[in-house]
DNA sequence: TTTGTATTAGTAGCAGGTACTAAAAATAAG
DNA sequence: CTTATTTTTAGTACCTGCTACTAATACAAA
């Protein structure tokens, strides 16, 4: 509909595409009042794929990003564990995980993986039950790397006390203490 | 290349289907040493859909979900908020956010959730400086509907004080303090 | 007017289907 | 063993959203 040169049309057509992955040719060329050949010709000058390919990327892509905080059972990547002892794991941070606003890290990342870190050191079935002492002591910007160390400080029976601390370059950012519970699976 | 009856055949489509559905049926035909007739005449039956709308699927899905415990900036749906006093938020649970073992629900889901309307219910831009006296009391089971109640307990200075009690059933599920502290975007 | 770029039109072919018809094969029932 | 019924294959026409290619047309500056 708008009348625009074709410079202007290739840059709002990245964003538009950009943003909306899910548009056909058919769709853009209406978008532009433009033929849908132009749209084509456009696509390939710009180097995007076609709507299929995009769907497809999206779909692929968010498949294992909603494993890394969803269906995943450790957040962050466990680069040393000892079973019932000590784990050390590791959390590169993106934008994805901050505030668009403030760049900070949002603090259920951080927690998310204190948390899978202490489950994944006690060698069972556990569940959390109670969790102490949380403190965050410098805000994560987006970008840095964090260090997570867990400890188990004592088993008692069915009960383990894990205190996790995490880093950026040697400032403590997080600490918490968790107490987690060991479950039976009898029925199931 | 196995040899399976038909029952069994379609329970394990479907299966597969959900596991990987960027399968073709031609792929699936290959799977299962059926012709790809009898794949269309499975997805017909199961009512699974042709591969494109499975991917565009995943894809719209996961475009929103990321968003939800991702880029949102509240976890759950706010119900109800009345700025520096109360709010509360309600979160219905799913397969994706438990461990497959257990059917527990991840509890940095349910932190996140606690955490985000702690957030929201201060007017300001804030961090998480503490969180005390957390307790899970009961584990949370996939496909319960969590509502979270947040309270402001105490304003001093920049800090704020915030009650977070989260239920199902009216049985409490989780409480947790969070002491927010507002900050400065000079710098922006 | 010529030259060049931008745009549009049109065709063949492809992947991964739907929707339909019909035949062949396997299984069950009499 | 022979029907009857179910299950599986085969085959065709058509669909969407393209790619890849050729050719014609519009617009603009030299």
């Amino acid at each position: 509909m708008k009348k625009v040169k074709k410079k202007e049309r290739l840059e709002l057509l990245q964003k538009i595409v950009d943003e909306d992955p899910f548009l056909t040719d058919e769709e853009l060329s209406e978008r532009f009042g433009v033929s849908i050949q132009t749209i084509r010709l456009d696509r390939l000058k710009l180097n995007i794929p076609e709507l299929r390919e995009r769907v497809k990327h999206v779909a692929t892509e968010n498949y294992g990003k909603v494993r890394s905080i969803g269906a995943s059972e450790i957040v962050g990547e466990l680069i040393d564990l000892e079973l019932n002892k000590s784990g050390i794991s590791l959390l590169q941070t993106d934008k994805t995980m901050a505030f668009q606003k403030t760049k900070m890290v949002m603090g259920h990342y951080i927690f998310a993986m204190a948390e899978s870190l202490a489950m994944a050191v006690i060698d069972a079935n556990v569940a959390i039950t109670g969790v102490a002492n949380i403190k965050y002591r410098v805000p994560v910007m987006e970008g840095q790397k964090l260090v997570a160390k867990a400890e188990v400080v004592r088993i008692r029976g069915s009960e383990y006390f894990v205190h996790v601390k995490i880093n950026v370059n040697n400032d403590q950012v997080f600490r918490g203490k968790f107490i987690l519970v060991a479950i039976d699976l009898k029925e199931d």
